[in-house]
DNA sequence: GTCTATAGACCGATAGAC
DNA sequence: GTCTATCGGTCTATAGAC
């Protein structure tokens, strides 16, 4: 055998230990994204939760305080996705264009089960995400760049400014929890990226003929 | 007194008592209806219904045999009302502006936190649902009547022909459940009426300049 | 006096927390 | 693996109508 893989260095040692818990922490934030898509968060049962990481419940409160932390664990985590699909975008393409990219990435996400939705009623679950620095820094990263691409999508004439940017904003944004794929799906009409297609086209050109 | 009042015929006797009861089952299906719109079907309790209706929980269960049926029951309660406003709009207007005022009435009755949103997800709540034949039906009649303004819309040229119509009508229905509205009357720049008339905007003109 | 409907205690199951 | 709280659902004693 191999004494480098068998005998690391003794600095790795708990380098090795602090890995495998990031790495159990990371099984277990997907596994809530999962779940979360799946039935949202009140259906969600945190016994689920351990059974699918494979991992007894106890161990989960070893890395979470209460299941309102996994939730927002995963959030959290979508919002790091979101983030770096934003960073892979081309700088330099047209405004409009970015907009749409990031609609269909969050429709194709939803669409492939691995959008986390959460109850906007829960008021336990709002006051703690609203207090969570990484989602709330995250997220405003991320409308701060898509505001600026809805300006210049204005400026440039592109965009509708008769529109609030705010208004736009919340438009793409809804469109992580939009029911019409979900239905459209359900119908079996129509492959996957068809319905992303149709639902970008009713959100951008709107029902009416242009 | 007047012994008209006093001494009604003997066919009132049950009439009277039955219409107590026609009463305070409308009085529970409200009661339901918004918290349902407040809270959704998981975080309402059984025991919060009692409370706002001001009757014994047991007394509930005369009524409606469970809490999904009390659920359905706000739902068919809701789609009366729909099929009521469709109804009410005269026959002969644009097909177009027929949609356009459905899904505004769609609207109101959200931003009111008048409208029951069950969570999706929820199967012994969907199986319940589809098994109810008053939701069924009219929920079909609502469907085959927008459905035929939306061909007719698209016939005459005011409506995307490029959308397929079942597109149009869930895009119209997901309006119930839209989250927009809500984002909006949180962050208080707009009045409700102004909330309406952009979402409703954003979904007919799209995001897009015309 | 009888009968119905009500109020409110009560039970079993489940889920979060430790 | 245990503890506790909560929630859906039921049971029983009682108040009031006839």
């Amino acid at each position: 055998m191999n004494t480098a893989l068998t005998e690391p260095p003794a600095s790795t040692k708990t380098s090795f230990k602090a890995q495998m818990l990031l790495a159990r922490e990371r099984a277990i934030v997907v596994a809530v994204n999962r779940l979360l898509a799946e039935k949202g968060f009140d259906l969600m049962t945190v016994d689920e939760v351990a059974l699918e990481v494979g991992i007894a419940k106890a161990s989960l409160y070893k890395h979470f305080s209460s299941k309102e932390d996994l939730a927002a664990a995963a959030m959290v985590r979508v919002i790091g996705l979101a983030q770096a699909f934003l960073a892979s975008l081309p700088a330099d393409a047209a405004p409009l264009g970015q907009l749409k990219a990031v609609a269909r990435w969050m429709l194709e996400l939803q669409i492939k089960g691995e959008m986390p939705s959460l109850p906007s009623q829960n008021s336990s679950l709002r006051a703690n995400l609203m207090s969570n620095k990484a989602y709330l820094d995250g997220l405003m990263q991320i409308s701060d760049q898509m505001g600026g691409w809805i300006e210049a999508a204005q400026a440039d004439g592109s965009l509708s400014a008769s529109v609030p940017p705010l208004v736009v904003l919340y438009t793409l944004y809804a469109r992580a929890c939009d029911p019409v794929p979900g239905f459209l799906k359900a119908g079996g009409q129509h492959s996957d990226e068809e319905i992303i297609d149709l639902v970008l086209a009713t959100c951008f050109d709107g029902l009416k003929t242009r």
